[in-house]
DNA sequence: AATGAATGAGGCTTCATTCAT
DNA sequence: CATGAATGAAGCCTCATTCAT
């Protein structure tokens, strides 16, 4: 009885999505590549399927466009985040796994680092007109709070140092490697990111966060 | 009534000289403010006490002007931690000195982190083409090599983090708290550069120097 | 429970119509207020109960629904002179009354005058293409040429000022008024719509009529 | 000793001045055309001796280009009347030249009008921001306010009517008759600016002035 | 009869830079 | 040594309209 119609409704709304995710991807490597001010409309067009047209039509403008990526790219680092489990770890161990996450996610994403790069010279101003942000990311210091508080129970971990402060650590140790990486090698002849001293790094972070946090304070 | 007869080149080149810095000084503010691309060589001008023409007269245009600020950015930056002599401290508070020396000068000099955070989105290709930094940035290098070198000798410290690692670690520490100040400050609540917890933070980059560095490896 | 099955013809007639006038209504609303080329499709649409698509669709386009929207304002104000009844007049009543109907119909219809100020920019471009327009407000001609023909034969009238004449003087105070109210408040600081000097004008109209067409010549 | 060195400085600023001149008649000549929405940068560029960065360079953007036509040709029509010296006339007389004067001027001036009404289709928001306009305005209104003063000491003309009502009704005719010539002909088959006719008006303004004036209210 | 998605053409504006003296 | 005037190229965005079902 009912013929096989084609769905024309969803096809459409799977043709759009895609477009909006190629756009999305196209003007993530533009806006990371060269900065909000730096990054050019006509290029990611040239660079998409579609026309400079639908970036108006699907997303309004230059700064929603930059927006949705953003948000996107923040959503993206905290999903990995939430993929590990450390609820049946030693509170040590799996403080090391969460740097090591961190570590992995920045090395694996370095346009997410250079956004939020950008978005600091913006002074976060496009991060602060996202509300949702703030729910996307406290899951990581709710997690690292719960370590924390196990580690101290068990006398191994100080207790002057909280959650965020520990975040702020594993994500700067992280951060910093990406982004200044090429003032860095520019400067002290070093790559940071040469995959030859991935292991020294990714292990100096886990030991550096471990030596602090079981040290007598 | 009988004015002094001018000597006039040297008073001249002074004119130049406060010209030239004048138009630094206020373009390193609004390239710190706005990035490279975001900057406009009208807004300079119009925030100087020359015009916009001075600007292609002395510097030659928008990136030359852009270079030599950084420039003189990193030589200033340089040059405050050449003030602080360390030879007569042992390894452990000589290495604490530092940490706070720097920690002391990115809080004071967010427009120098600002300055490189956009230079590294360029990924760099101003200061590679600077010769002049390298020679400029090694000290620090020495320095810190010298005193590692010294605590290795007394047992102190572990062998496996060399001094670049030690830079690295401590800038990294620095730069973070101040470039991603506004980002962080969105998403966790935290401002990081709050001045009731700015002991907080310099005392705990001393501690994980130090931890990390006198722990067994 | 059981819908009443629908008469779909009609009821389908009665939709459209109703479509139909309410994108007039909201054109006419658009259009009064920012003029052909400043009014939006896309706006018109939006303050409608249908969709952009629907106005192509029943009007062809912009500059259709656009002649539409004139051609029911010129039909209304016509419509409005016809309901006032002066043949059992004498002729200087029956002209100070034709002169009331103008000027309120005026006040209450800005809109009306705004259309047709519009349309005098684009030099009557549409009007002109409206064959009917002249039949629809030739009447209102007629109807002032009997009552000055009466006047005349009366010798209360003068007889070098014809039908069309009088239309001109009353429509001109009229439209003026509301039409140009805007600028004349800003320049002379009094508003020629103030509720307050509504009947200072409207006495003044019909006196500034009366005393022309019965002056000596 | 003074050689004839040419005057570069003031040379320059009569180029600039002429410049300037010439992009406001093109500009004027397009926006009383088309209107302000209707107006296109570009055409004004094209029509003009320079380019269109200039309009920019000298004007800043189409509204300010737009205001300053507009202050222009207010300024122009207030120029002409103050030309015209009726003190020494009596106030039948000076009245009626008064009149003729607007009538010639916004004859001679259809731009003016056709601007003006632009103007209320944007509810004089333009003209609103022109502080000084009013005071160009008003010397038009003390003018008419002496004459219809020396006429009430002389007991001609009555005294429910104010300087700033006549200055209404001269221009609303005057006004009226240039602005809606289009569609009053497309609709009443009369071209009101038809020279032929341009004595009846004329005459038939001073009259209508006149008679009411002088009339027994 | 009705509609959501798409779009080519053109709009206004801004930028770093150079010209001409 | 210094400068006001000028500008080509490119930027972001909006418009009325049509496509494809």
């Amino acid at each position: 009885m009912t013929a096989p119609v084609p769905p024309a409704g969803e096809e459409r709304r799977r043709d759009r999505d895609r477009t909006r995710a190629d756009i999305l991807d196209t003007a993530a490597a533009e806006f990371a590549e060269r900065g909000f001010d730096g990054a050019r409309v006509d290029e990611i067009a040239a660079r998409t399927r579609t026309t400079k047209r639908m970036i108006y039509y699907y997303f309004g403008g230059k700064k929603q466009l930059y927006m949705e990526v953003l948000e996107r790219a923040y959503a993206r680092i905290r999903a990995a985040e939430q993929t590990v489990s450390v609820g049946h770890l030693d509170p040590l161990t799996a403080i090391r796994r969460i740097a090591e996450v961190t570590f992995d996610h920045h090395e694996a994403n370095p346009d997410f680092v250079r956004l939020v790069s950008t978005e600091n010279i913006h002074n976060a101003e496009h991060v602060a007109e996202m509300t949702g942000l703030v729910r996307v990311n406290t899951p990581a210091i709710l997690l690292l709070d719960e370590i924390l508080a196990r580690g101290r129970e068990q006398g191994i971990f100080r207790d002057d140092i909280d959650a965020i402060d520990v975040h702020m650590l594993i994500s700067g140790f992280c951060f910093f490697r990406v982004a200044n990486r090429h003032t860095f090698r520019a400067i002290f002849g070093r790559d940071l990111v040469d995959p030859a001293r991935r292991e020294h790094y990714r292990k100096m972070l886990g030991d550096l966060v471990v030596d602090h946090l079981t040290a007598l304070g």
